[in-house]
DNA sequence: CCACAGGACGGCT
DNA sequence: AGCCGTCCTGTG
């Protein structure tokens, strides 16, 4: 374990708040002075951008610049996705302009997996507060500038715990769920490695949804956030159908829309890059409600 | 005290 | 196939 730094000079699309607060991660907090600190795999990492430098400290094994050049995406380029949708419609072209430095990270497939079941009928701070008490109580403690720092549990680590343990750590009714999903990963029932290798999008989802607590939603989660990196998936949650329904359906009660107009009409609107332009509408969306 | 917020799932029509 | 109540906890 040592320190490591990694300077991005003359960076476009990267702004830390819009990438650590447009709902796709929970492990990454703001610090007194901006930065925002986060534990990626056996790495606790700092991001700082001042201007248009982003400078990247690491304290952990891995090689720094692999490591956020996979995790930030930084070899896709968003400026030309940008300019892309933003020909799309106004609508969206006026989300891009609001959440202008999102990227969608590539956030390991076993720590997505079972964030996002936690992540059911939950907000943010409780969900980040389940995570980390997760970490604390079966992953590894990192000691970096005098504070303590957890890795997300393995799936040997995690499947330590029994339902009861995970009740008390407040999973609530997801407890049962994230017993059977992290049981069913160690049995190899679902691989995790060969549904990286699956090429159709539609298998890997039918894959996800056999895990106890991915449904829909939760499995358009797992195929954006995570380094199965699917961009042609659209997450619907309450956020997203809202702002569907007010920008182009127009129902009198957003909560009878149904979900398979959406995805149409998000595949017929967005394309293969819909996922994307799922991120800067939900950003936009609940960011000014 | 109650109302509300947030997805999966199973039972019902 | 679609609708609806229930699951749990934190917040106002």
């Amino acid at each position: 374990m040592y320190e490591q730094q990694y300077i991005l000079k003359n960076t476009s699309s990267f702004e830390p708040k819009h990438i650590f607060e447009c709902g796709q991660c929970f492990r990454w907090d703001e610090e007194k002075d901006g930065s925002y600190t986060g534990v990626v795999g056996d790495n606790v990492i700092n991001v700082k951008k001042v201007d248009n430098t982003i400078l990247f400290s690491s304290f952990g094994a891995d090689n720094l610049e692999t490591l956020v050049t996979d995790y930030f995406d930084l070899k896709r380029d968003y400026e030309k996705i940008k300019s892309e949708l933003s020909k799309i419609d106004n609508y969206l072209a006026n989300s891009i302009k609001y959440g202008s430095g999102i990227r969608i990270l590539n956030q390991d497939l076993w720590e997505t997996i079972i964030s996002f079941i936690i992540s059911a009928n939950n907000n943010i701070p409780r969900i980040k507060g389940i995570i980390e008490r997760l970490s604390k109580k079966y992953g590894n403690k990192i000691e970096w500038k005098g504070r303590d720092y957890y890795t997300f549990p393995t799936i040997e680590e995690l499947a330590k715990a029994s339902v009861e343990d995970l009740r008390k750590l407040g999973l609530g009714f997801r407890d049962v769920r994230v017993y059977e999903t992290t049981h069913k990963i160690l049995n190899k029932e679902v691989n995790l490695e060969k549904l990286h290798e699956e090429p159709d999008t539609q298998k890997a989802r039918d894959t996800l949804l056999t895990l106890a607590g991915v449904g829909p939603k939760v499995a358009d989660c797992i195929l954006l956030f995570s380094t199965l990196k699917r961009l042609d998936v659209f997450p619907i949650d309450v956020w997203v159908r809202r702002v569907m329904n007010e920008l182009y359906l127009k129902k009198e009660d957003e909560t009878k829309v149904n979900k398979r107009e959406i995805e149409k009409l998000a595949k017929e609107k967005y394309g293969a890059l819909e996922g994307i332009a799922q991120q800067y509408l939900f950003y936009w969306k609940r960011d000014t409600a």
